[in-house]
DNA sequence: AATACTAATCGTACATTTACGATGGTGAAT
DNA sequence: ATTCACCATCGTAAATGTACGATTAGTATT
């Protein structure tokens, strides 16, 4: 990508808004959180159900909503319950609140 | 990208706040469009000046921002005034609230 | 018509994203 | 210890994203 070296300066909040948003930038990932939010939780295999995706994708778009601080994930053999990460959430919903006035 | 063929169909606005999303998924396009929140409108030339990165550059993010309806161009020669493009800047702010509770 | 200025677009290089199937790992139950 | 169910991760392929410099296009002004 023939990045500049050093890293750009951007304001406060800019880089974590833009991560936030970066997470819901595919339709898919914004369909798995409002299932979420709806369900309040859900497993991997519920939402493999509602998707006409591969496991291994679900599974990767899971993987950046968490990464993104979105979701957190609870062992619950043999299962894995997804839910909302409250805090984080709350966070991101404050920053696009602030960001658009 | 080996893609399924036949496009999902998601609910309702869920694909409009993904492609909302995905144009905040910069930090440098966070930026210009808080810049553009304080100025209310600028020129390409003000932003290539604010930021380190070349004008190409800086003119590829304008066009994903007016990509997604999130700014418009007016032409002042021999410059082009970029603001915010109201309409849709409500549109997105509405969907990430509904979104977010 | 020629010039000057601005910004878009082109061409390129490399990183990242998105999808799939295949494989591996973890915890429960047998 | 073996098996089963579930899910993560790996490997891969193709699309998209991000950056740059170089070129082109558009709009006054001369």
């Amino acid at each position: 990508m023939k990045r500049s070296l050093e890293h750009i300066e951007y304001k406060e909040n800019t880089e974590a808004l833009a991560r936030f948003a970066k997470a819901l930038g595919h339709p898919t990932r914004i369909a798995i959180l409002k299932h979420l939010e709806n369900q309040s939780c859900c497993f991997t295999g519920d939402l493999v159900e509602v998707f006409p995706l591969a496991q291994s994708t679900i599974s990767q778009h899971l993987k950046e909503l968490k990464n993104a601080g979105l979701i957190q994930g609870e062992l619950k053999p043999p299962k894995i319950k997804y839910c909302i990460d409250q805090e984080n959430w709350k966070i991101a919903k404050t920053l696009f609140q602030q960001f658009f006035d």
